[in-house]
DNA sequence: TTGATCAATCAAATTATGTTGATCCAAACA
DNA sequence: TGTTTGGATCAACATAATTTGATTGATCAA
């Protein structure tokens, strides 16, 4: 996630995954730094398999990085991936306020 | 929704509401401006049924706003809903980026 | 009034997502 | 080496969301 300019795709895989409530624990935890995932497992009280599945969605939606180190993994935020979005909800909300032409048209 | 801090719930209200094809195809043509359901249809080529299912997930999360004149219905999206989204988004933004303390801790 | 039109709603069927427990893999350490 | 530990993955199951077609209510025009 480089470039700051979401396709209706894009933002919809980033809205997705987010979309979910296990999914916002996990990005309020990691809001506050990066993380472990055996800190992680503990902090949200989730059993290993389900945490996991929930960090690859996050991870393949490109809302997170990891990086290993020994046989731990951290996770945290990618930055560019909320600046995206929130770019993207900025550029809707430029002109939608105005009127619609009377129907019948 | 007038306040402009989100809590967890709110905000995945809104992005689960934000987070289906269509209701993104609705979105961005509402970003244009407020339009007739009527419009609608035809402009996203959606049976009446199912625009009406996906305009009452996005009004009951906040994001729409409905008027009535004579026999149709006017909707338009809700700025302030967005706006919400993206602080709650950039407060995320703001301590993601410390690095954690190295396991085992 | 009656008939036509716009849009919301409902129940049934379909499809998509999330959960669970078992298994696998790689790194670390005895 | 053999064993333990942190994490990913898989298949079977459970739950949740969406689609469809029919029905309803309200508004308007004849």
């Amino acid at each position: 996630m480089i470039q700051n300019t979401l396709n209706r795709e894009q933002s919809r895989q980033l809205l997705k995954a987010l979309a979910d409530p296990i999914r916002l624990d996990v990005i309020h935890a990691l809001a506050q730094g990066e993380r472990c995932v055996c800190d992680l497992t503990g902090e949200l009280n989730l059993s290993q398999s389900k945490l996991s599945f929930h960090l690859r969605v996050l991870r393949e939606a490109g809302l997170l990085t990891d990086r290993q180190s020994g046989r731990w993994i951290y996770y945290r935020l990618q930055p560019d991936a909320l600046a995206a979005l929130e770019a993207w909800l900025a550029e809707l909300r430029r002109h939608c306020s105005k009127s619609a032409t009377p129907c019948p048209s």
